[in-house]
DNA sequence: TCTCCAATTAAACAGTGTTTAATAATAACG
DNA sequence: CGTTATTATTAAACACTGTTTAATTGGAGA
């Protein structure tokens, strides 16, 4: 029926990963629809079972290229910094605000919970990684004399302070006024940090 | 039709929000249904309509139950204690242990999104408030001489990490393994916070 | 030109949240 | 005691969901 080839298998899923991207940005996760996306490519559900086992492939497709498109950013912002403390700082700025402009498909990456459990989970355990890896650069500069696993203990504590401050932001748990004292209080918390890094002896983590 | 007056309105509502709960921590979030709780409890959907505006209502009112039984768990928590750095521990231990116990029930407090918006998010706005106001206690005794205001900014950033580290690691995204070294992950991120709180003046923040 | 395969669809199934009208059981009232 | 209202409860419907199935259609290869 109609217009055999006309899209190629990765075309498909590329446009029906760009639509579901804009449906999720517009109506968060739950306005999601197989039927939805599939409209919005000019498709029926069926093609979308074609290309996708599920929907919950799409859905870590998606949450993907979320992951690549904020690892780009975060990589970004460290072109404009040159000391490590300033350079973590504007991490968690820019961590913070790509966060809370693309917050649907931001909160999607860590909220979603696929029924059908695959595999892609480890690819998402590497991107995430990659993000670690980042904060990891910025600490080794700053803090000399120090282990690898003691610096990627540092990170994953420091950084899961960043991302609870943006969830709690975002979902409006904080009860805290605009977005910038919320950007205050990331750097609170990671100046302080930092602060007890450097004042505490090396052996006693 | 039959049973008419067997429970009170109030006896249904707390069978139904039992019943949620069961559903909740047994299949998360996803498995719950307003089916399935009618059945659970003997009833049909109508009866759950006829107490719950929506299910959207009857998550909110989960959420609060989850709530206040998570103050009382970290208020308890504070019995074995004695120093303020040592109850700081204490809270965040507690928090993640409830977290990790209840994780189905606990990520939803935080993740469900109504979809029809109400106005009981200010209810859990308090409750919230009351959570952090455990650690703006233990806060206050640590650091004297400081303003209110610095004191709940304080809070909010010490919870907003430990928070982070609970949701990391349940989802999985910490890649570290075991709850033992998320327990130290916490104390690692609290003892250093809490050094620099001590070390950098007052007036800096 | 005929065949065969791959792409695409329409239709079905079981499930969902929510609303509706019907109904049974009790309470109130005469 | 009989009748009427009211109220709790249900069954059924509606529009929607994810997913599977069988049926088609278009084009490539022989």
């Amino acid at each position: 029926m109609g217009r055999r080839g006309e899209h190629s298998k990765s075309e498909i899923e590329g446009m029906a990963l760009d639509a579901a991207e804009k449906i999720i940005e517009a109506e968060g996760y739950p306005g999601l629809s197989a039927r939805k996306v599939a409209s919005a490519i000019g498709y029926t559900v069926g093609s979308l079972y074609f290309v996708f086992k599920n929907l919950d492939e799409l859905v870590q497709r998606v949450n993907g290229r979320t992951l690549d498109q904020l690892y780009l950013t975060l990589e970004g912002s460290l072109s404009e910094c040159q000391f490590p403390q300033q350079c973590l700082f504007a991490l968690g700025s820019a961590y913070l605000d790509f966060a809370t402009q693309h917050a649907h498909r931001w909160r999607m990456v860590f909220e979603h919970q696929p029924q059908s459990e695959g595999l892609p989970l480890e690819i998402h355990e590497e991107k995430v990684d990659l993000l670690f890896a980042l904060v990891e650069g910025q600490l080794q500069l700053l803090v000399t004399q120090r282990s690898s696993e003691e610096i990627a203990l540092a990170a994953r504590a420091l950084w899961s302070g960043v991302h609870g401050i943006a969830i709690l932001a975002i979902t409006r748990h904080l009860h805290t006024e605009g977005q910038q004292s919320v950007q205050q209080l990331t750097e609170h918390l990671i100046g302080h940090y930092l602060s007890g890094l450097s004042t505490l002896e090396p052996k006693a983590c």
